[in-house]
DNA sequence: CAATCCAAGACAACCGGTCGTATTATTATC
DNA sequence: GATAATAATACGACCGGTTGTCTTGGATTG
């Protein structure tokens, strides 16, 4: 057999569905029989699936960043002469999709760091490498910039790799309640096209 | 009678405990009755007070702003010399209330930003007047630390009171995961002490 | 005594999680 | 290769508890 099992299937369309239903309407918000009923599997599989909501959520969390990282690395592979260009690029393609989805949902990651980040720990490890990769790709990128002159050289890759991700869930965040992609459009002008240059 | 009716101060009462209830287990993860416990108001008389449980969160909202406010309002006017000093000094002792509190809660309005700012009307009008509010004082703060030639002047001071606020927010999220004022202190010293400088 | 206020408790709906059973898959025996 | 024995999985009714909200009757007040 090469296909995948049921159960495999079964356990990508509930990562997925889950994606869409915590960004939406938030981890308690959010209740296992809406998610079980979206992909119809009984409720007594949940936990063949997964240890509990708390596993499931932090599993979630993995599954969301995931095709974040591949975005963004073949943007900065496929423009390999200009780093700062494929990374402008990249949130360019993220506004374009807020836009299209009604500015509703944000980010995961933000929305989760705000209502569980500090409370279930198992939510938090997930958070805390999920944040971690992401920024760790940001910061190759900013470095490769930084070596190709695009991007100042004073300020550490690392630095501007979290000021970058910090601002950019901030500006979500007023993106949400303004509707309106301002916010995060101003956050990359302001950063990408002025703070960050040499 | 000059004194407050006893009214009034179960409602301030179920006001406090709110804000520290809300912002340290979210709106969905937090029941009426154990806001009402808390306060001793028995659970039949909830109604008497607010409208619903989201009304009752909008007015949490604007109740925890209002400190704030009157606080960052105090140092700019007691350093009125030093607009951008006393910007640095009030985030200062943010920072200092937030390692107390041992890196939980964070910042409500960006709590519930994340978690209910698109899926609530009633609450994503009160999210938007009390950023609207917190955004346009840091503004004129800024405003005034261009005049004083403290604060570069090329860029708005809208701008950047709209950056700061979008960084710190995302910052707050950062340090609930990373359970470290790094990230707070590290965004403070790049936008107060370095980017918006002239 | 009429009007207002407040709280006890009921309400249905829903929560995350469990458990015994029914179904399916695998192995063993003839 | 057919059948029986055994293991693994899928399932939905059900658990105790809690949710936000509402009705209703008693207490308080002018």
């Amino acid at each position: 057999m090469l296909k995948p099992t049921k159960k495999e299937i079964n356990r990508e369309n509930l990562l997925n569905h889950g994606v869409t239903l915590l960004m939406g309407q938030g981890y308690h918000g959010t209740g296992l029989q809406e998610i079980l009923d979206a992909v119809n599997v009984p409720k007594g599989s949940f936990y063949n699936y997964f240890g509990s909501k708390e596993d499931f959520g932090a599993e979630v969390i993995q599954h969301y960043i995931d095709p974040f990282l591949a975005q963004l690395g073949a943007y900065l592979q496929r423009s390999d002469a200009d780093a700062l260009g494929a990374i402008r690029r990249y949130f360019d393609e993220l506004i374009a999709e807020l836009e299209k989805s009604g500015y509703k949902g944000g980010c995961l990651l933000g929305n989760l760091m705000g209502e569980i980040g500090d409370t279930s720990d198992v939510c938090q490890r997930s958070l805390q490498t999920a944040v971690t990769r992401y920024r760790n790709l940001l910061q190759s990128g900013l470095a490769k910039a930084q070596l190709q002159g695009t991007v100042r050289s004073d300020k550490s890759a690392e630095e501007m790799a979290d000021l970058l991700l910090n601002a950019w869930q901030g500006a979500l965040l007023r993106m949400k309640i303004e509707k309106s992609a301002a916010p995060v459009k101003q956050c990359c002008q302001d950063l990408l096209g002025d703070f960050f240059r040499p």
